[in-house]
DNA sequence: GCGACAG
DNA sequence: ATCTTGTCGC
């Protein structure tokens, strides 16, 4: 298991990732057949995620083309990168994917992606993305349907109805099982539609989707709960926590939590110079306006918080955590569905509580004390 | 402007 | 993707 972080360079918005994929796009290659179906290998890569751990997990799964036995299998962990946004999934999945098909020793052949290639908005799905990148042949078999229409295949196996850009087949809506609602086939990346359709069904000899992405699937999903484990042994369990009930009692004991929280961040962070993130938070809470981009800058910290087990000092560690906080309970307030852990603003206090207990600088605990209002109970 | 929207 | 028990159907 290889470890990541998110790549240099790598978009931080919306926009950024849109020219990313305007620029690579011009780079695909469509005229190539690409590897015959039941030759070589053929390998599955697949994520799974805990966006509060902020982990990915990647798996690549090697099969023999001919037998669909398993011949090779990486995984990788990371960071989340991006969030996931309907258009973008490859800025979300595409770095920890390649961190696992890196970590194989041998050819990977054709890459088979849980997802689109190019029946995508901008002609640039996840496929399209990584094989780009990696020079691999690609191809995507989704699971849902996304941008394009298309008619309902007939129920036999081996059935299709062409997804349609106006008159532009990007894709085919494929049956794989008799009966069984149909999977989304577009190519990727040095390989034409009918082989990537030919390689799908020679991959489903007994169910829906490709033994390469089940594979992937099962794997990623192990290698996630192994990397969460390590990361928390103590994680599940849910005890009386007499630290909780009284944040609960503080947060919801204010008439302003937003600004309170910014108050309370601001005395943390102390006076002089401030990192990028923390100041980002605190103008967040500052501002009504802005509370509704609550989402983005939570983001911004994320990215820029130290990692749980980085030695870096408890208290900065501390103090990200709580700008995260500031963050969503901004985002609660005032920002579109989908909303963070209603609950989120019952940590801060106790939060401030134990980095007041951890800086040296006496004022400095004051003003946090002061900040937060009150006090917990001495246990 | 509103809703839909791969994983 | 992820949260989760039972339940409807072959
Ligand atoms: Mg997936």
């Amino acid at each position: 298991m290889t470890t990541v972080g998110v790549p240099e360079g790598w978009p931080a918005t919306e926009e950024e990732a849109r020219a990313v994929q305007d620029e690579l796009r011009g780079r695909v290659v469509l005229d190539e057949p690409g590897p015959p179906p039941g030759t070589g290998t053929v390998t599955g890569v697949d994520v799974a995620y805990d966006d509060d751990l902020d982990l990915v997990a990647a798996a690549a799964v090697v099969l023999d083309a001919a037998t669909r036995e398993v011949v090779a299998e990486t995984t990788a962990v990371g960071r989340i990168s991006f969030p996931y946004v309907p258009g973008l999934l490859a800025f979300r999945e595409i770095p920890t994917v390649r961190a696992a098909l890196d970590a194989l020793e041998r050819e990977p052949g054709l890459v088979v992606c849980d997802g689109y290639g190019l029946a995508h908005p901008r002609r640039f799905g996840l496929a399209s993305h990584l094989g780009v990148l990696t020079g691999l042949p690609t191809m995507g078999v989704a699971k849902n349907p996304f941008t394009f229409t298309h008619a309902d295949p007939a129920p036999a196996r081996g059935s299709w109805a062409a997804l349609l850009a106006g008159t532009e087949e990007v894709g085919r809506a494929l049956r794989t099982r008799d009966g069984v609602k149909p999977v989304y086939v577009s190519v990727g990346h040095r390989v034409g539609l009918d082989n990537a359709v030919a390689h799908t069904l020679a991959l489903t000899p007994a169910y829906r989707l490709p033994e390469t992405t089940r594979r992937a699937d099962a794997l990623c999903r192990r290698a996630l709960k192994e990397a969460a484990r390590a990361r928390s042994p103590l994680a599940g369990r849910a005890a009386a926590d007499p630290d909780r009930d009284w944040g609960r009692s503080v947060y919801e004991g204010r008439r302003d939590p937003v600004a309170w929280a910014g108050r309370v961040l601001a005395a943390a962070a102390g006076p002089g110079p401030r990192p990028p993130e923390i100041e980002a938070a605190l103008e967040l809470a500052a501002d009504p306006l802005r509370w509704s981009r609550g989402r983005e800058v939570f983001e911004l910290v994320r990215r820029g918080s130290p990692l749980p087990e980085e030695r870096a000092p408890r208290t900065r560690l501390l103090l990200f955590r709580l700008a995260e906080l500031v963050a969503k309970v901004a985002h609660n307030t005032a920002g579109p569905a989908p909303f963070f852990d209603h609950h989120a603003g019952w940590a801060i206090g106790p939060l401030a509580h134990r980095l007041a207990l951890l800086t040296d600088d006496g004022p400095t605990r004051d003003r946090i004390a002061n900040a937060v209002g009150e006090w917990p109970p001495p246990a």
